[in-house]
DNA sequence: CCAAAAGTGTTACGATTACACCCATGG
DNA sequence: CCATGGGTGTAATCGTAACACTTTTGG
């Protein structure tokens, strides 16, 4: 590595909290085994963050945030997405989005290193294989985390919540067709608390985020009426909720 | 300027859209002149930016944010103030908090530099003397301006309409003790649409934001019932309504 | 026919807006 | 005593939460 810190000039990386809404069973240390009564064959959700975990010092053995390096001639998405798809081999980033900078001088070992971090999401159905030293971790249930990444992490769960309430950022974390219980659950378990799948319907219905397909799922094994199939109308983040109160004149 | 690229070492900046709810009079080019007959003797009030017009190339004459040159043991926050400290005078920034980064290798020309750009808000009885370059613009009507500059004027204009409706970030523009109609105007000029004091006065009082201090103003010139004032609880930024739908159940 | 899952409808509640009305002061 | 602004109260509206009830399927 190239020590250079002439007056002004830094290293600049990028960091992506990559999440996707995932059967807990492919998770290591998943939460609490929840209601054992569920529709989906696939057990029960959780949401869940990419790490790897670091083989050399510093902080051997604890895990990491993917990201590194930001190139010359490179923009920042495209960084992330660049290391994503180099280094864990994932490309199915839905949604990329800026969280905050982290600066502080010595907020890692060496040369400074200020850190652009983000947040990605990863929709259902893919599941990448990963390379042998990164693995899906509950959010719930973090292991010792290398550097500020734990923050950083929380800062993504955070930024999620608060955009499942007002925009249509689900798109990124559902199926391209799916019934409203399936959503219910990527829904309850991003939030981490219960949702109705009536009134889900309603709000998501009147906003225009979700547009029902025409479509029938079959039944499940168990029985039960087979399910009306909804999309996403949009595939990119849109605003939908804009003011909590004060709201302009209409 | 030192040249310097080797791979990954890049040249960070700060900038700031400082920003501040002031008399429309001291504003260059503000908006159209509103509704005359009007409770303060100040005049309106305007939502109005910080800048510095560049005496030099590059885009020598156009008008930029304060910032500049992130030092080797220094914190984004704290650069931020220094440099407005430093260049512009400005020491009573209430409130400081981050807008996204500009990392396109060619933003700006010379050897690459990403920019952290934020967020400052200075409340209203502060009127700091300004060097011969520096002037405040009204936010509805920017000059031309250096680079990605108006972009960021325009995420901050954005954050603090947002905010204005869901935190406390009023504290940071309002004085310290203020009657209802002087508050509603501050809101008025940040948020651009009429706001009810009635209301105003209720949903942040009912959110415990605002407190009564049990002083009352004399009235105007023209009479009228002297105000009740209040202040903000808080002196920092707190969210106090923090879910637009979907909220937790109780 | 019964259990399970999905969909429909109704009600209740909370928050906000809009607006009419009363209060206090200066001229 | 009247114009001007400040404060209080009430009704209307909107959106969501909660929950009971109906529909459709598999065993």
């Amino acid at each position: 590595m190239i020590e250079n810190m002439v007056h002004g000039s830094t290293t600049h990386e990028v960091l992506a909290a990559v999440l996707q809404v995932r059967p807990a069973s492919d998770c290591i240390n998943a939460g609490q085994p929840d209601d054992p009564r569920r529709s989906s064959d696939t057990g029960p959700l959780e949401l869940a963050v990419l790490l790897w975990q670091r083989a050399l010092d510093p902080q051997k053995g604890t895990w990491s945030l993917p990201g590194g390096r930001l190139g010359d001639e490179e923009d920042l998405d495209l960084s992330v997405r660049r290391q994503l798809a180099e280094k864990v081999d994932v490309r199915d980033v839905a949604h990329l989005e800026q969280l905050s900078v982290f600066g502080e001088p010595h907020r890692v070992p060496g040369p400074r290193t200020i850190a652009s971090t983000f947040l990605g999401l990863v929709p259902l159905p893919a599941d990448p294989t990963l390379p042998p030293d990164t693995a899906w971790h509950a959010v719930s249930n973090l292991p010792e985390m290398a550097f500020d990444h734990r923050i950083i992490v929380e800062h993504a769960r955070t930024r999620l919540a608060a955009k499942l309430s007002y925009t249509n950022i689900a798109f990124a974390l559902a199926p391209d067709e799916f019934s409203m219980s399936e959503l219910r659950e990527i829904y309850c378990a991003a939030l981490g608390y219960q949702v109705d799948a009536t009134n889900l319907q309603r709000v998501l219905s009147r906003r225009g985020v979700i547009t029902a397909t025409g479509h029938i799922a079959r039944s499940g094994r168990s029985g039960g009426r087979p399910p009306a199939l909804y999309r996403f109308t949009d595939q990119a983040l849109r605003v939908t909720d804009e003011f909590a109160a004060l709201k302009p004149p209409t």
